[in-house]
DNA sequence: GTTGAGCGTT
């Protein structure tokens, strides 16, 4: 991979732009960097001129066929301005506009969460690896000199701004969060960030930012541990974000699908339509919502409620069931029979079925048969990290992983909510309006978000989980994950869908073949931290609140 | 001396 160094004006610092294999630079790929240039000049250090670039139909020869496009550091060439001096020439004056546009678009950054130890010389110092610094100042308390904790710095190039705001900033020691003063934090209105689905364990970050590097400047790789089947890929671009979405690529002999990380607001509004509310069992610190749009949301953190029961409408039982009321996974309780049942055979409904989705396939688990109640003791195993947010469980995971059949997942009705605390940034993309609960599958969700995600089905639906980090790059995705971490420890499904007939929703400790969900303790969740003792419900963890989230997860 | 969401005495 040859690159080539290219600053829009000589002296600039220069970005690395990736050659094709034939050695030349496509035009496409300098206009991505540099809006409005139409070819490349160099300063010849013999004769200290400036010397053109060769181009022809959208390529950009290198200088020598021999060494390519050696040390130099190329500057830009834009379309002259008018030499007539006509003021009606649009064409030019247009890309001269949207040059100057990209110039000035440098703008004051707000450094928020700074340590109070920071000083602008040390705030300065941190951002001069990202560019030139014009300004870097602390906000700080007139009569005590104290920091107020953020401060504001200026870049002298847009890259170097949009670098800053792609990144994640680790200053003095605390992650600190740069945006655009007064903005919610899109540091872009295109995202830069790509999902990359099917990857496997042994493709790297460095592997991901190798590979990657050659469509444009990757600024960031994040890959979720424990592993879960894909990473995300952070340009400094997001036209060569947007550019790759969509496409399939082979990293390390490994058909990787590359796509949009942002979440695709309101694609999916169930449209099945259905609306029932129905809890079953206990929440166990959870809710089961009723939204709206038709979408229930009894996962993960709901912000609301927490750590009780008020909701239960029909509690009683100690199922622990994850219902939503479309296809229920395990189900139980009222309007969770006829759900379909994982981990056994879809017999488990009878009675209450009042949802009447039990027309939906199985997925094929290779556990779990009809009537074997399948409790995996575990938390959602991966959806935490295990540092900070532990709540790992040791053992578990996720074995005898069934697979999925596109056919069953359409007949399937399974829902997809995920969490959040208002229902809003999950559950998207989903145009078929497949609902899956992927917290809820009984197999490792990544690769189900992997596969759904090739297929469109649905968006990152994984995108709401805890993250090791704190701070990080707040600049997007928290919008739509309205800042709250969730997903966790919502694993408790059993199958035991044969057990079927028994009154769902009744006070059964046992569970015994009524609920497809049985609760189990949590003894493989070790981590106190989250509020989720062994014994527990299970579901605690998801109520712990502030514990179970990460100030500001960066994930996206 | 402590704090941890915010938005800058121009």
């Amino acid at each position: 991979m040859d690159f080539v160094q290219v600053s829009e004006e000589e002296g600039d610092e220069p970005i690395e732009l990736p050659a094709e294999e034939d050695g030349t630079l496509l035009l496409s790929t300098l206009q991505a960097q540099f809006p409005g240039s139409c070819g490349l000049k160099y300063r010849n250090m013999d004769t200290k001129a400036v010397r053109g670039v060769r181009s022809n139909e959208g390529r950009l020869f290198p200088p020598s066929v021999d060494s390519g496009w050696g040390e130099y550091i190329y500057f830009c060439v834009f379309p002259k301005e008018n030499k007539r001096k006509s003021d009606d020439n649009l064409e030019n004056s247009t890309a001269k506009t949207k040059r100057i546009e990209t110039r000035l678009r440098c703008t004051d950054l707000i450094v928020l969460g700074l340590p109070w130890k920071t000083t602008e010389d040390s705030l300065r110092e941190y951002f001069e690896s990202f560019g030139e610094v014009l300004m870097a100042q602390i906000k700080k308390d007139v009569k005590s000199g104290q920091s107020k904790g953020f401060g504001f710095v200026r870049f002298g190039s847009y890259e170097a701004q949009m670098r800053v705001l792609s990144n994640r900033h680790l200053i003095d020691g605390r992650w600190c969060e740069v945006k655009v003063p007064n903005s919610k934090g899109m540091g872009h209105q295109v995202p830069c960030k790509v999902f990359v689905g099917r990857c496997t364990e042994d493709i790297n970050s460095d592997d991901l930012r190798e590979y990657f590097s050659k469509f444009g400047e990757v600024t960031d790789v994040f890959i979720p541990r424990p592993f879960r089947a894909f990473s995300f890929v952070t340009f400094l671009d997001p036209d060569v974000a947007q550019s790759l979405c969509g496409e399939d690529h082979i990293i390390k002999g490994v058909s990787v699908h590359v796509s949009n990380a942002a979440p695709k607001a309101e694609q999916n509004r169930n449209h099945q339509g259905q609306s029932y509310n129905y809890n079953t069992g206990n929440s166990f610190g959870m809710h089961s919502y009723h939204h709206p749009q038709g979408n229930h949301i009894n996962s993960g953190r709901s912000g609301h409620h927490r750590g009780n029961n008020q909701h239960n409408a029909h509690g009683g039982g100690d199922n622990s069931a994850i219902v939503n009321s479309h296809g229920n996974i395990g189900s139980g309780g009222y309007g969770g029979m006829g759900g379909n049942n994982f981990g056994g055979a879809n017999s488990g409904g009878g009675g209450y079925n009042s949802s009447g989705h039990n027309s939906g396939g199985n997925i094929n688990r290779q556990d779990g048969g009809g009537g074997i109640p399948y409790n995996r003791p575990n938390n959602f195993h991966g959806m935490n990290q295990p540092q900070h947010n532990g709540n790992v469980g040791g053992s578990g995971g996720w074995m005898n992983r069934g697979h999925l059949d596109m056919p069953n997942l359409q007949a399937l009705g399974i829902n997809s909510q995920g969490s959040s605390s208002s229902n809003q940034g999950q559950n998207m993309n989903n145009p078929l309006g497949v609902g899956l609960n992927l917290n809820t599958l009984p197999m490792n969700p990544a690769l189900v978000a992997a596969a759904l995600n090739q297929w469109s089905m649905l968006g990152n639906q994984l995108q709401n989980q805890n993250q090791d980090q704190q701070g990080g790059n707040f600049l997007s995705w928290m919008a739509q994950n309205g800042g709250h971490s969730n997903a966790n420890n919502l694993n408790n499904c059993g199958g035991g869908g044969g057990g079927g007939g028994g009154r769902k929703g009744s006070n059964n400790p046992n569970n015994s073949g009524s609920s497809g969900m049985n609760k189990v303790d949590n003894s493989a969740c070790n981590d106190q931290q989250n509020g989720c003792a062994p014994g527990n419900s299970g579901w605690s963890n998801q109520s712990s609140g502030s514990q179970n989230s990460v100030d500001k997860s960066n994930f996206l």
